[in-house]
DNA sequence: AACGACTGCCTACACGAGTAGTCAAGTGCG
DNA sequence: CGCACTTGACTACTCGTGTAGGCAGTCGTT
């Protein structure tokens, strides 16, 4: 198995990869003061991250940079996925039930849903598999 | 904090609330088994998993009867509010993306998801009770 | 009574993730 | 020149989860 990113290191990585390449330091201040993290937490964690492969650095006038290696949008994309096959059992079916069940989408939200949905019909006309 | 539960939990909690109130020992041979899992495994598992509260167990003929208190589908539902909450910071855009990018879907999971649609469009229209 | 299988349960270990203390080295400032 | 501040890195502790060993009690069978 690859590796396994919790929540708080994806959220530190996301918000590196949103904000751009920035030191440990940078980090700790815009990210780890604002939830209670020591530096060296942050550190570890970027450490971590950096082993895992997320993360990688660059010395720059005697400061290590580190840059997110996928942007916050492929990260969520591959969390989803990661759930979707370890919890769901790779059905996306709970999910479904989720969001009709459970949530309250928001028109935005809606109008998303409405056009994956429009994508995966044009999908389907064009893909020429079977259809009933 | 509430619970946690982790995936393998998890996966044993739905096959406990499928297949009925079982004992340790069933559970071991219908889940344990398949997954090369000792009897004992299964059995702090499902000890851990009543202490948080998703089990419940009830002594019948001299053994305990485990059972879960929530049905897989609500289960599942609940994992998935977990997801959302805590790794994507309650926004379920992120699955949308995951959807219409990632994702093939079946030709089954894409009518669920028209039918979502439908609800939620029927929801926003009258809104109010709950038709089924 | 002895034996075996089945059961409940306590104990334990490994690993990842979350979190932080602390130390050594570099740099700027008084 | 020496101290404060910043940075990098190592080390460490706690918890939850995954996994299992081993012991003691129960009950049917011989």
């Amino acid at each position: 198995m690859g590796e396994t990113i919790g929540d708080q290191e994806l959220s530190l990585l996301r918000h590196i990869a949103d904000h751009g390449p920035m030191t440990v330091g940078d980090a700790a201040a815009s990210f780890g003061a604002s939830r209670g993290l020591a530096r060296s937490t942050v550190l570890t964690m970027m450490e971590r991250l950096r082993r895992k492969g997320s993360l990688s650095r660059k010395m720059t006038d005697g400061v290590f940079r580190y840059r997110a290696l996928a942007s916050s949008a492929e990260l969520l994309k591959g969390a989803v996925h990661r759930f979707v096959e370890r919890s769901l059992d790779g059905s996306v079916s709970p999910f479904l039930a989720y969001l009709s069940e459970v949530r309250e989408l928001s028109e935005q939200e809606r109008q998303e849903l409405e056009r994956v949905l429009a994508r995966l019909d044009a999908a389907r006309r064009g893909d020429g598999g079977g259809g009933s």
